[in-house]
DNA sequence: CGAATATTTGAGGCCTATCAAAGTGAGTGG
DNA sequence: CCACTCACTTTGATAGGCCTCAAATATTCG
């Protein structure tokens, strides 16, 4: 942690320690040499908090800046005519809530804040230069796609095929998963959103949701503490939501070795 | 088409004309130089045939090669324990079924042919050499997954949160849109898979996919001739589906300046 | 402490699933 | 060219999961 390059520049944007990404699973990834993650960190905005039920993007909204959520979550949201919302995508910490607007200028959906989040911005621009000199980052980024890709087949297939107890129940396990990265403890994790903003990702009625807590609940496979959620049993959750976390290519740091080829 | 540069090779390969990824997406991507264009049609195999119903890569398997479709539907598909299935994607002709092979060994997925089919396969250690020389191919090899995350998204609201009339007529109005890129006319296409298939697609049943196109029918929106599919009013269409050609990102003939920034 | 937000509970209804069977069409072999 | 078969489509009746509407309770936050 000594300051070996200079460090000045970087505290000015706010990064004072390593770097705010070293929280982010572009940072983790094994991709990365020492000088790609130094040029990460100096592309990077200040890091900003952004209170809950903000967007970061309105729907449909032209955005220049890839946002990387460092706490907090946010989701991706589209809406549809009559007014129903839908999450395809919770941006939890170590996301790129908006991948796709370093080729598409703009955007299908919305992002929003769901907790309070702190987020730093990555311009399009200079994310482009990066990707064009070092083979690294543009391989992460890639990766980082494709893992996006598994988890919206993933959803997919929750929202088409399980029931509201099975899709639950899913869900909370690849969260679990997901963040335990950070967390290191995948039975239990901070629980920050409202059932309403569940059912969005799950493409359900709040009141449902809620009825399918207490269902979980009185099945002994989910608790509730001040704000966090309990899995007494990990592994019977699993098995009722069907949930294989291989998909996620170690997100997490369970599966360290099978991430890639 | 004067046979400039050494067609015998490629010609020994099957691909007599001037390639058969002509048909594809990444092909017609703007991104592409001449050479790189050589480059990835000397990589391909020969193009094959496959009958319909036929598995290109079994739920799980490990598989070294890209597959692109050349003709025919093929699909992506997921299975729960209880056996119920589900295609988080149709891959049509120009579509690469497997993207994610490219930096994953093991899919959470299938991919079998809905019609038959001809495809072509791209191993992936000679598709990662070509990624790691030539810029344009690795964009417009990201620039599809982009794209295909976008089109999850889509299909995930699709089916959280609109009504089996609503969803039958999105993905039609989709694939009148992705299909255009070859037939040229948005409002007719060759319709090669089952109800049943088409319920995969949705997440219904099959016997409800039947009650829905009746319905659609009945309210003039669609109309069968032989196996190819009409819409004599596609502007209705797609307000039904609530479709909205823009995340598709130009895959069709129809916006070909907007496809990137 | 009060207002706004979120959770909880109840009753009733609709959309889609399920189960079952008949009808249709394409391909095959005699 | 006609049975015959297999797969797909179509139709009907019933049931169930989730939605809708409504209101009460609990919680958060200023």
């Amino acid at each position: 942690m000594h300051a070996q390059h200079q460090e000045s520049s970087l505290a000015d944007r706010g990064l004072r320690r390593a770097s705010p990404l070293a929280a982010t699973r572009l940072w983790d990834s094994r991709f990365l040499s020492h000088g790609e993650r130094d040029a990460l960190a100096e592309a990077v905005s200040p890091a900003k908090s952004v209170p809950a039920n903000t967007d970061l993007i309105r729907e449909g909204e032209r955005s220049d800046t890839l946002f990387f959520v460092l706490e907090g979550w946010a989701a991706r949201y589209t809406t549809t005519r009559d007014g129903a919302r839908l999450f395809p995508a919770l941006s939890i910490p170590g996301d790129i809530a908006n991948l796709d607007a370093l080729m598409f200028d703009l955007p299908d959906y919305g992002v929003r804040s769901l907790s309070q989040v702190t987020i730093v911005g990555l311009p399009v621009d200079r994310t482009r230069a990066l990707v064009a000199r070092y083979t690294g980052i543009a391989q992460a980024l890639f990766r980082l796609a494709l893992v996006e890709n598994a988890t919206l087949g993933k959803w997919a297939q929750s929202l088409g095929r399980r029931s509201a107890r099975e899709r639950l129940a899913h869900l909370l396990c690849e969260l679990s998963v997901r963040l335990q990265a950070e967390e290191g403890n995948e039975s239990s994790f901070q629980f920050p959103i409202t059932q309403e903003q569940v059912a969005d990702a799950l493409g359900l009625t709040a009141v449902h949701v809620n009825r399918t807590f207490h269902q979980l609940k009185d099945e002994g496979l989910v608790q509730f503490a001040n704000r966090t959620i309990i899995f007494p049993d990990v592994a019977r959750l699993r098995k009722v939501g069907g949930f294989e976390p291989s998909y996620l290519h170690g997100q997490s740091a369970q599966t360290p070795g099978r991430t890639c080829d």
